[in-house]
RNA sequence: CGCGGGGUGGAGCAGCUUGGUAGCUCGUCGGGCCCAUAACCCGAAGGUCGUAUGGUUCAAAUCCUGCCCCCGCAACCA
């Protein structure tokens, strides 16, 4: 019989950044949960890859003077090595510029053009020509392009749309009857109140603005854009719409799409109106996790985002930053990296609970039995019962757990075990009955429990830890496959192995208040690296006579409040000279409508109106940015009065 | 009243669906043990479960209501 399918996909991550802790998130939940089923029996299809389309890399390409394609190599070698460091297991890793990729992709879109459900129309919106960016109304600040500030003009141009209104009710009915397709719960609300209630616009699909993607193969000069070019990834690694199929029937639907919650509304919205439209089966479950938040430590905001993978792998294991990212955010919501957090966890966790209970047993078993793996009577007393119950139900539970994805319950059923393990050691005391000959037969007894359960522990914990279980496997002379199975723990006493090997620690212990401090110095040195040569982008040079054009001039704010159901912004009256003119700036976050009346304001003052929300703003108040994402006003250093200039 | 989540001992969380002993991990303090990585084991301190000392009830962390505060999404803005 064929053993059963599962699919489970990362999102497909774009190559413009840097890789950091955040990345590696969803692919080690996901090579857990693979890992786990290919042990269970599953024949596994673990999917992760890259979208290397678009304008951004397009553009961060050019400034870095190389092709796009060179670019995204770079960045693609960069992430499958840090894949590799981590041990992920992937079994494909797509590329959206793979060859056979773009080809289904033109197939996949020319396919739902004739179906009618891509129709070509009239994209209208605010151009810049500088820019040569189309921008939405809402996106302009100040009637002007938000990139570079220049006047923008209304530009009409042909496009392809996606009919996905037509959609809405199928996609309303999915989210609503079935409870499996978006987890955790709470987002189907989000999704269904947000953007199905309201009211779902057909979707432009294509762009004409920029070059580097999926050009439409009967036009062009159009670009196939994100949407269908990386969401359809997911299919077409299987091979979907080129010659050989057979994976696609094999593993589709997919099982499991992981991502974290930004994209979650586009996987459960476009992604199955999209795979409706061309009569594809859906996936059957979207999971949206929550973020690894950067730098809740105290130390520091920026700090947090320094933290770098590769360095912490090295310095602490490559196990140390997959447990802690499986086993210390809570999945649904959102967790925060704290080094105090992973410091912990590495020592208490992996330190003391498990890599001390295999060292002091195995050392035990050295001592007490010349490393001979003692022969178990089954009689069993004091709390063998109770250890040996904990050890056949470990496997039965962190199955259940998986089967619902919650990953940091499944370690925990593990460690309960290993914490139990422990404390047996001390209720047995084998120090003791090992001083009287009649306690030797009770003593190998006592040992082997022990060694049975570590051996179940490995045996858990290999798809989570990988390299972990190694450890504790080398400890058992010659141990066979058979004992590396599920299935040889489902009943205690699988142990067969018949001698002991002692190696060095699985974890050290580590001084944590010291590596903070060490953390600390290091990031602050980094600091100011980054200080001395801040990436700032220059605008290009104006004369005089541009400076010239615009008039700004000392303003007195007479009356501020915030606007009603927004955040950021004040709705302020401002006198500048003889006028008084309103003004709203988004700035309600940074100060109290309290504190800015009365403040002296620098107002740029020709500014064409701008309305927000039916709100017409006269004017904009200057502003300096704080370095932290706040901003402080701008204001005359003397009191002078209002409505005089500043140049 | 845009939508949703949450406020539980010093920290992070569970418990709330199906009201009735407030549980876990870390930290602190005391003790034990000596096989082991200053580790392991036991015990203790510490919580009016955001608030109205609101309502329902014999009984509420758990159900209902008002208010306050956080967070996410959306919106909006830098």
């Amino acid at each position: 019989m064929a053993k059963p399918t599962f699919y489970i996909t990362t999102p497909i991550y774009y190559p413009s950044g840097t890789w950091h802790l955040g990345t590696c998130y969803t692919t080690v939940i996901c090579d857990a949960i693979a890992r786990f089923k290919r042990k269970q029996g599953f024949d596994v299809f673990y999917l992760t890859g890259t979208d290397e389309h678009g304008l951004k890399i397009e553009q961060k390409s050019k400034e870095a003077g190389v092709t796009p394609k060179e670019y995204v190599d770079k960045k693609v070698a960069n992430l499958k090595s840090l894949w590799d460091r981590l041990k992920i297991s992937y079994d494909k890793f797509i590329r959206t510029t793979d060859s056979y990729h773009e080809a289904a992709v033109q197939k996949i879109f020319d396919k739902l053009y004739e179906k009618g459900d891509i129709y070509k129309g009239e994209y209208e919106g605010y151009y810049c020509v500088p820019c040569e960016t189309y921008w939405t109304k809402t996106q302009l600040i100040d009637g002007k392009c938000p990139d570079c500030g220049r006047e923008v003009g209304v530009a009409k141009e042909s496009c392809y749309f996606f009919r996905l209104s037509k959609y809405q009710d199928k996609l309303i009915n999915l989210l609503e009857e079935n409870d499996e397709f978006l987890l955790p719960k709470p987002r189907r609300r989000e999704m269904i109140n947000n953007f199905l209630k309201p009211g779902l616009q057909d979707l432009a699909v294509t762009r004409s603005t920029f070059t580097w993607g999926v050009p439409v193969d009967f036009d062009p000069k159009h670009v196939i854009y994100v949407w269908i070019d990386a969401l359809m990834n997911y299919v077409t690694a299987l091979g979907y719409g080129g010659e050989d199929d057979s994976l696609f029937k094999k593993y589709w639907p997919a099982d499991v799409h992981m991502m974290g919650k930004e994209i979650v509304r586009f996987h459960s919205i476009i992604w199955p109106a999209l795979l409706m439209a061309l009569d594809i089966p859906l996936p059957k479950k979207v999971y949206g996790h929550g973020w690894l938040l950067m730098g809740a430590d105290k130390i520091s905001k920026s700090k947090g985002n320094i933290v770098d993978p590769v360095e912490l792998s090295d310095k602490y294991s490559v196990d140390a930053v997959r447990y802690y990212l499986l086993r210390e955010i809570p999945f649904g919501s959102d967790g925060a990296y704290t080094t105090r957090a992973f410091l912990s966890r590495l020592n208490a966790d992996l330190a003391n609970d498990l890599g001390n209970l295999v060292k002091r047993t195995v050392a035990m078993v050295n001592k007490y039995e010349d490393g001979n793996i003692p022969v178990w009577s089954g009689n069993k007393q004091n709390t063998d019962e109770e250890i040996i119950a904990l050890c056949e139900k470990a496997l039965p539970e962190v199955e259940k757990y998986m089967d619902e994805l919650f990953v940091p319950e499944a370690l925990e059923s593990i460690f309960t075990l290993i914490r139990r393990a422990n404390k047996y050691i001390d209720e047995n005391c084998p120090w003791i009955l090992a001083k009287s000959e009649e306690t030797k037969a009770r003593l190998s007894d006592v040992l082997y429990v022990l060694l049975e359960v570590i051996r179940t522990a490995g045996v858990l914990i290999e798809s989570y830890l990988p390299d972990t279980a190694e450890k504790i496997f080398s400890c058992f002379d010659g141990i066979s496959a058979e004992e590396r199975s599920f299935d040889s723990i489902r009943t205690f006493g699988g142990l067969k192995t018949k001698k002991v090997i002692e190696q060095d620690a699985i974890f050290m212990r580590v001084d944590v208040e010291k590596e903070i401090a060490e953390m600390e110095s290091k990031i602050e040195k980094q600091e100011e690296v980054k200080e001395e040569k801040p990436a700032v982008e220059h605008k290009s040079e104006i004369t005089i006579d541009d400076f010239a054009k615009i008039e700004l001039r000392v303003g007195k704010v007479l009356s501020a409040e915030k606007m009603p159901k927004t955040d950021k912004l004040l709705v302020m009256k401002v006198e500048i000279g003889e006028e008084k003119r309103q003004i709203v700036s988004g700035i309600a976050k940074y100060y109290s409508p309290e504190e800015m009346v009365g403040k002296r304001v620098v107002v740029v003052y020709n500014l064409a109106p701008h309305s927000f929300r039916g709100v017409e703003s006269q004017g904009m108040l200057l502003c300096a940015d704080d370095g932290k994402g706040g901003v402080v006003l701008v204001n005359p250093e003397k009191e002078v009065d209002t409505g005089s200039e500043v140049r």
